[in-house]
DNA sequence: ACAAATATATATCAAATCGATATACGATTA
DNA sequence: TAATCGTATATCGATTTGATATATATTTGT
């Protein structure tokens, strides 16, 4: 699943240039599909290379000229290739659990901000998944049926997180509560020694 | 969240080879913190230069020497400014369900294949989680409050999924049907012209 | 008993990817 | 009228992965 693969799937929806397939990529199903231009641009240089996809310029005035993007036959059998193999796992990188696991070094203050600033992430998404904002960004891509499941599931994990995170906040609440008694080095008295990020 | 930050956070619970981080980020958390050899070492070299760990080598006969690193105080203040910022978004990259999104393109064979496996790999880390894994493989990492706040949230996604996907596999396993019956290319007709993954 | 695989331990390198930046102009908003 | 946003492509440094190399002790399988 990178970015070439990313690019024939968006591609099966219709022609579009890399500024389109962008766009794609920043929606809902944004965990799915995300891919930046300093990749999608690359992997269709090299995608019209291998003739699996082909590519049409269209001159445009003021505006760079638009590079349409359409799949072709073999392109349709390479992403077929790219489906055969069994999937491996979900990766997922969350800056959110990694700093609760240290919400014991920080200051009760801050894990409620942090929490809080989470919940309402959450909400908002749920919000618009309801409002049928994926099917609207989606259009015509894939089928209906595998569009709901998916869609379906990352309903299910945002309902599911919300009332996790609910249920469960007072124990990180409470670890920071035990830390600002201790020695410890609160994140307010963090020295800017050095930017590890 | 780098693997910068990924290194002083291990760090924190005790003195470690790069070795040993890496089998950290091998466990029940790998989600969190996973990394590979390649920026384990060069980032202990750098924190080294920054003065945010100190290295002692110990000579060892037959396997090389080991660099064991540890914490200085100015690395756990840049750890916690690591952790100060409001945490951005999780980030995830599924190819179930990337697949499961084109299921309408390949075989019904295919579909449940994938989705068999999937549901066995939920199974088994649900296995591992309630078994104590994760406390026996941290072991002093962190403060077991927040420990079990994380491995509650990893918990409580995976038996999430398991049931999701108990419960809609009907919907992707009908797409397939339907596709194979189309003119559409199955996956097993798919020819091998290019490998774009 | 012997071969194969696994575990320990560091290191490097090509390839993939991100995030920021540059360029250019029309349209919208303040 | 100034500033921001949307359209559109492109490049570049920094980060990270995944594979590979090296070397040996220990465990496992036959």
């Amino acid at each position: 699943m990178n970015v070439r693969s990313i690019c024939l799937a968006v591609l099966t929806m219709g022609d579009a240039t890399g500024y389109e397939i962008k766009k794609v990529t920043e929606g809902p199903l944004q965990q799915l599909f995300d891919a930046s231009f300093g990749s999608i641009y690359p992997a269709l240089t090299r995608l019209t290379k291998d003739g699996l996809v082909t590519c049409t310029e269209e001159t445009q005035s003021g505006k760079p000229d638009k590079k349409v993007y359409s799949l072709t036959q073999a392109g349709r059998a390479a992403l077929l290739d790219a489906l055969t193999p069994l999937p491996g796992p979900d990766r997922m990188r969350s800056e959110f659990l990694f700093t609760m696991l240290f919400a014991y070094l920080l200051s009760p203050t801050h894990v409620t901000r942090v929490i809080d600033h989470r919940l309402e992430i959450y909400r908002n998404l749920l919000q618009a998944l309801d409002s049928g904002a994926l099917t609207a960004l989606l259009g015509d891509f894939g089928d209906p049926t595998t569009k709901a499941f998916v869609s379906g599931y990352g309903t299910a994990m945002i309902r599911a997180s919300l009332a996790y995170v609910e249920d469960n906040r007072h124990l990180v609440e409470s670890a920071a509560l035990l830390g600002s008694g201790s020695p410890t080095v609160l994140v307010e008295e963090a020295s800017a020694v050095s930017d590890p990020s």
